[in-house]
DNA sequence: GCGCTAATTAGATTATAATCTAATTAGATA
DNA sequence: TATCTAATTAGATTATAATCTAATTAGCGC
């Protein structure tokens, strides 16, 4: 749930500590013990603050030999922290919540008893609603791999490539070095 | 501390049911029965995190007979959301901390021993220190109004009309409709 | 002043989560 | 394989806070 996530944003980021990491993580990367020096706290402190903001997407790590460094998504941080200006008003139109009458019946004729897609409407309109039902589970703001992308197509369909494009196409979600995130509802095709 | 105040705004919007309060008021102004009663929640609760909300500055409320409505001040939301965007690289740089030898001095020289300002340097350098001393205790993103900011200078000189239309006038804050609030530190004069 | 309505405060209960120590895991190097 | 280092997990402790009921307060209209 949209609401779900923002919440969660907020929640991580209300901490002094967390914040703390992410004004250490702006000057650039450090390992976790670096860390947990300059702050006064435990390594397993700076562990359990560390997942909760890359639960959150925020931090990313790589690891180097033996010591992992952390990193600061700037671009993510910047994109969530403005989610908060841009709900509601409307409590939270649940996008993926297809009730609407004409939507369940074009679906109900392309997805079979199993779940998965028949074939593919040729019609636009059609198409459209089959692609934005197959979008189901995916979140906003989350990235996603290629491979994340096509294990969760294939719960449609085993054509992944073909509805992997035509999701991009659609501009239901973009890609950049590989890596795959959902565009703003704004930017869905009507 | 500034740190303090973005974790308090970020600790208060991380809660659901007051996320969901931002989203109703984004609408327009409600009471708080009407708040309760859309989210089915009881009074006492709704008081509890309006209370939350207006200490954050983003609620503000007016009583138009029995009844209170809540207004949401979607700019105040707007700026504070984006604040943790802004903050750190070198560890939370504190302006109000003047330790540096030269303003030192030059506070020492105009700053008596019972904490009043002798007189306002005419020297445009030494003014600037002096003005950014009696900024201590304001805080960023608070907005005040004109009597109090009187009774803040007048903690330091009598003739608070003086040096408050020097604080404006050095872009250290901006006056509107006789509010009062500290301009970001990105404004203040170098 | 008296009663009405809406809001807040007090106080209890329950859930969530920050931090630590101790134990464990994951990788690298020799 | 054995060993070192860095990171994580487990589990306990403690603090914080969301929500409720019951009691109280604040302001309006008669």
């Amino acid at each position: 749930m949209q609401l779900d996530r923002i919440v969660n944003f907020h929640k991580t980021i209300g901490d002094k500590t967390r914040i703390r990491i992410i004004s250490l993580l702006k000057e650039g990367p450090l390992h976790g013990q670096a860390i947990a020096g300059k702050l006064g706290l435990k390594p397993p402190t700076i562990s359990h603050h560390l997942t909760k903001l890359k639960q959150i997407d925020i931090v990313y790590q790589r690891r180097d030999k033996n010591t992992i460094y952390f990193y600061l998504n700037k671009d993510k941080l910047e994109r969530m922290a403005l989610e908060i200006t841009r709900i509601g008003g409307n409590e939270m139109s649940e996008k993926f919540e297809i009730t609407d009458g004409e939507k369940v019946k074009v679906i109900r004729n392309f997805i079979d008893g199993n779940g998965k897609l028949k074939s593919l409407p040729a019609q636009r309109k059609k198409k459209l609603i089959l692609l934005e039902y197959m979008l189901r589970g995916l979140e906003h703001g989350k990235t996603y791999n290629e491979k994340e992308i096509n294990e969760h197509i294939q719960q449609y369909h085993q054509d992944f490539a073909t509805i992997r494009r035509e999701f991009v196409m659609a501009h239901f979600m973009y890609r950049q070095d590989g890596i795959y995130e959902l565009n703003p509802v704004e930017m869905w095709p009507v």
